[in-house]
RNA sequence: GCCGACAUAGCUCAGUUGGUAGAGCAACGCUUUCGUAAAGCGUGGGUCAGCGGUUCGAAUCCGCUUGUCGGCUCCA
């Protein structure tokens, strides 16, 4: 039975102890912060002056833990007064433990929260008055630290230390950076090696390596950074998830509009975007004194069709949706192959409705959000953020409290009813509302957001639109922005990644590939007769008639993980029959020799 | 934006302590006319990311810029 993290979390915490050890004793001028088990192993957080790590550190690193690992060093647990406590990481001259622990004497366990309580000394469920913290040592090497934790330094197991990178000390970029140090660590070096072989094979799945090898898409150092360029194989997934939305939106009564690429400065000061995301906002200078932005967002140009007539309660819901390209100055360290773009395709969607209209409307989305994802079989892959504001700080949001309250407890109502078993998130609300985040993880375990339900109480009343009511008196609409497969980019380069570039019949960017056996003139002109009557049937379809051989034009199609092939000689000529050749994951595979006008209608009943 | 690493042919990568660049694949040409994952021979292709500096001499050392990668932070 596969063990779960928690079963490995005293193995990883103590592995995390013994990096510091082998740390202090390789620096010993090595201040420490906090060291958590995370999924698959453990970090460190240190900061050692002037000395920085890299790479190239970690063997040695590793050498010193192994030392330490050898010398059967048992974890003892002590327990001090918090005020002894504070005296030690003085007399340590620790000043992140130091302040950690005059954090807790004054917060008590609520600090618990915003820390990994591990790296407190005190269990999370203590009393909110903390008196007491514990220790462990091990050899020369005291920490501060809740535990548990193994018996002996020799029960180890099998790590690896894996990255170092510059992390902010408590997470927040306006205090220093102390370098962080990663590891992975298993109970026994087979359970290592197999995480080790499993991370090369999802490194094979990365949508950049993938993007490059399928030719998909591209980057242009001269057209900038995080602006993707499509080909035309890349291209046929914009397109093919295009229809898809389309058809699913025709069903369920979007109304399809469309909107320039930007808009006045003005637009974004009253929906509130220029302020909150000034750094982020693309400029354009007009000659006529005019400043214009890259849309960043749709939402305000949809609400300038809204209000471009009087609307009645009877017109609502008006759903109104897009798929359009946006843009984001996004700062250059977070931009990478399509995961962060600077311009984007959203399939962005504005549900203009009442009060009482919401939990329906909701409830659609959620309906076509289930369908589409089910229909890849990615339904599943995910788990739900109901993201709320924090309570703490109302000044970074617009709108008010009470609306909020209400918007909150429609979405957790949705939630339930749906059974999503979403994880309700502090702080993680838009600026305008709370949301329902559809979270997916890319091939490297890395999280990203697609879908969403956004409610937004906010905006509306910012650009003062109205319906009137039964009684013939002015309401506010609520806005429900929602997305489904959030961006174009995101969404390829999670299916790139989920179909490992094997993307089923009605993705494949080339669905059938013809190789001639040689270049007889009755040889090429048969394929390219039949790549004519495919077409006819809208199959993607592409010839191969270089003067290569059969295995070498096989293999190209296969490298370009075509999904059918099919070689076309004399024999295929004299006896009128074809004999497919179907990529090996796919299921209800046409194979067996037929006439190519049953191949292919055969291929049109598995799309 | 911050910490760290990196940038050599279309792609994947060699290139010793500083002495004017190589391979495989791809492309192109010729030969071959082939039966389901690489036929043979030949040819062309590089301002070593860009700019500046050190040096008799820079792919190699230093600085800046651009871009890429791993994290952190942010993400309407």
């Amino acid at each position: 039975m596969p063990k779960t993290d928690k079963d490995h979390e005293a193995l990883r915490h103590s592995l995390a102890h013994i990096m510091a050890t082998a740390i202090k004793h390789l620096w010993p001028e090595a201040k420490f912060g906090v060291g958590p088990v995370i999924e698959d192993g453990f970090y460190y957080d240190i900061d050692l002056g002037k000395t920085t790590l890299s790479e190239d550190d970690l063997p040695k690193i590793e050498a010193k833990m192994a030392e330490v690992i050898k010398q059967d060093q048992q974890f003892e647990r002590s327990e001090m007064l918090i005020d002894e406590a504070i005296a030690w990481a003085k007399s340590e001259n620790q000043p992140y433990k130091l302040e950690l622990l005059n954090d807790l004497k004054r917060q008590g366990t609520t600090l618990a929260r915003e820390i990994d309580a591990t790296d407190l000394g005190v269990a999370a469920s203590a009393q909110s008055k903390v008196d007491k913290v514990s220790f462990y040592k091990n050899g020369d090497f005291t920490d501060l630290c809740r535990g548990p934790h193994l018996k002996s330094t020799k029960e180890a197991g099998a790590f690896k230390l894996t990255k170092v990178s510059g992390a902010y000390w408590r997470g927040n970029e306006k205090n220093p950076q102390m370098q962080r140090v990663y590891g992975v660590a298993f109970p026994t070096s087979e359970e290592l090696e197999e995480y080790l072989k499993n991370f090369a094979e999802a490194k094979e799945r990365d949508h950049r390596k993938l993007g490059q090898e399928l030719d998909l898409f591209v980057f242009s150092d001269l057209v900038g950074a995080g602006l993707p360029l499509y080909t035309p194989r890349g291209t046929v997934l914009i397109d093919a998830l295009k229809q898809a939305l389309k058809d699913i939106g025709d069903k369920y009564d979007m109304l399809p509009v469309s909107i320039p690429h930007l808009g006045k400065l003005e637009l974004y000061k009253i929906s509130g975007h220029a302020e909150k995301f000034e750094d982020e906002l693309f400029k354009v200078k007009s000659h006529y004194n005019q400043e214009f932005v890259l849309k960043p967002v749709n939402c305000p140009h949809h609400i300038q069709i809204y209000a471009s007539q009087a609307r009645s309660y009877r017109d609502l819901p008006l759903r109104y949706v897009e798929q359009t390209m946006q843009y984001r100055d996004e700062k250059p360290g977070q931009i990478g192959g399509l995961q962060r773009t600077r311009g984007f395709t959203v399939d962005d969607g504005h549900t203009f409705c009442r009060v009482d209209q919401i939990k329906e409307e909701a409830a659609t989305i959620v309906n076509m959000i289930k369908e589409f994802y089910e229909q890849l079989g990615l339904w599943g892959d995910h788990w739900v953020s109901l993201s709320v504001r924090d309570k703490s700080d109302f000044s970074k949001y617009i709108g008010n409290e009470s609306d909020w309250d209400k918007a909150e407890k429609m979405l957790a109502e949705v939630s339930d009813e749906h059974q999503l078993k979403a994880k309700r998130m502090e702080g993680e609300a838009a600026l305008y509302g709370p949301k329902l985040d559809f979270m997916f993880k890319d091939a490297l375990g890395r999280e990203t957001q697609l879908a969403t339900i956004q409610l937004d109480f906010a905006m509306p009343e910012r650009f003062g639109i109205s319906y009137v009511n039964s009684e013939g008196s002015n309401e506010t609409p609520v806005i429900i922005h929602r997305a489904i497969l959030g961006s174009f980019e995101r969404f390829i380069m999670l299916i790139i990644e989920h179909f490992g570039g094997r993307f089923p019949l009605w993705l494949a960017p080339e669905q059938l590939r013809l190789i001639s056996l040689n270049q007889e003139p009755e040889v090429l002109k048969t394929v390219s007769d039949m790549a004519k009557m495919a077409k006819g049937q809208s199959i993607r379809v592409a010839i191969d008639d270089t003067n290569e051989s059969v295995g070498k034009k096989i293999r190209k199609a296969e490298l370009l993980k075509v999904p059918y092939s099919i070689v076309v000689g004399d024999q295929e000529i004299k006896e009128g029959k074809v004999k497919p050749r179907a990529r090996s994951d796919l299921s209800g595979t046409v194979s067996e020799s037929l006439g190519f006008e049953d191949f292919l209608k055969e291929l049109k009943k598995t799309l």
